[in-house]
DNA sequence: AATAAGGACAACCGCTCCTAA
DNA sequence: TTTAGGAGCGGTTGTCCTTAT
């Protein structure tokens, strides 16, 4: 049985199979230096490699293409996996576009570990839910009131046009309908996402230049494991056309929001993108 | 010191999408 | 318009290494 076999060995059609040595390496570096990436077939065939098409091409790209970084994802790295899965879910290869120098499946494998992680907070931040949820009910009305005003200014206050936060980039204010339209389908993107949370803690900090956390994930679990701050919501179609526009889909604030639209440029520097976009967390 | 558990990474598999004939 | 082959993508699994017990 080929499935029973192990890696390293022979299949059935004549294909090797498993790790690659320093020699294939070299083999199918020369080759695609020499001819470019594509017809991965041929590749197998012609560089004298006894592997599949499919094989090659993924050896190619995850492991010998020139630019590749190599090491740990970074905090900031992981800040963007972070939020572009809450957006895209699983769209590996989509998430890894924005991330010059890192592969999907360097991206997947990470999403995977962490997640597995998350796994087993899980229990924790239910614990931790129902205190603040009881906590939330025992606050007094006069408080409550009080909170909704402030969060309403603070809006007023991100609608303000953001010239000096967004210069030479593209500005893309979003009327409250189309708001609201966002909000129903990223709601559901987020749910599933982080299906542990309630629907009015949907938020992510930007906290990582105060120097107060170590990592994103430290941001988004924080010390019980439990997601807090606002989650940002990267707009599809700007994404694709370079700019990204965020709105903001705290779910009460959506309500009314005329969103902040900040520039996101691949590489650069994320966390302060968002943080000069005069969000403060 | 031995071993179990977990993390990181590499690679394969099956499916879907794309494109050229 | 259809179809077959190639390419790409996401899910899954195997292996190695490190850390904890």
């Amino acid at each position: 049985m080929v499935a029973m076999m192990g890696w390293g060995v022979a299949e059935q059609q004549g294909w090797r199979k498993g790790p690659w040595t320093p020699e294939e390496d070299k083999l199918l570096n020369a080759y695609v230096n020499f001819h470019g990436e594509g017809r991965w077939s041929c590749v197998a065939k012609c560089a004298g490699l006894n592997r599949s098409g499919k094989s090659c091409r993924l050896r190619w790209v995850n492991y010998l293409r020139p630019g590749l970084k190599r090491g740990h994802i970074t905090p900031q790295e992981e800040g963007i996996i972070i939020e572009l899965h809450a957006l895209w879910g699983n769209k590996w290869s989509t998430i890894a576009r924005y991330l010059p120098g890192r592969t999907d499946n360097e991206i997947k494998n990470f999403w995977r570990t962490h997640f597995k992680k998350k796994e087993k907070c899980t229990l924790k931040q239910e614990k931790r839910k129902a205190q603040i949820l009881l906590a939330k009910q025992q606050q007094p009305q006069e408080q409550q009131q009080q909170q909704q005003l402030q969060e309403d200014q603070n809006l007023k206050i991100r609608a303000t046009p953001q010239s000096e936060a967004s210069q030479g980039d593209n500005i893309n204010m979003i009327t409250d309908h189309e708001a609201q339209a966002r909000q129903e389908n990223n709601m559901d993107l987020i749910s599933s996402s982080y299906p542990n949370l309630e629907g009015d803690q949907y938020c992510l900090p930007a906290l990582m230049n105060q120097g107060s956390v170590g990592s994103w994930a430290d941001i988004l679990l924080g010390d019980e494991g439990l997601y807090m701050g606002r989650l940002w919501n990267l707009d599809d179609e700007h994404v694709n056309g370079r700019n990204i526009s965020l709105s903001q889909c705290n779910k009460s604030a959506m309500q009314n929001q005329a969103a902040a639209v900040t520039a996101f440029s691949s590489g650069g520097d994320y966390s302060n993108t968002f943080y000069n976009g005069g969000y403060i967390f």
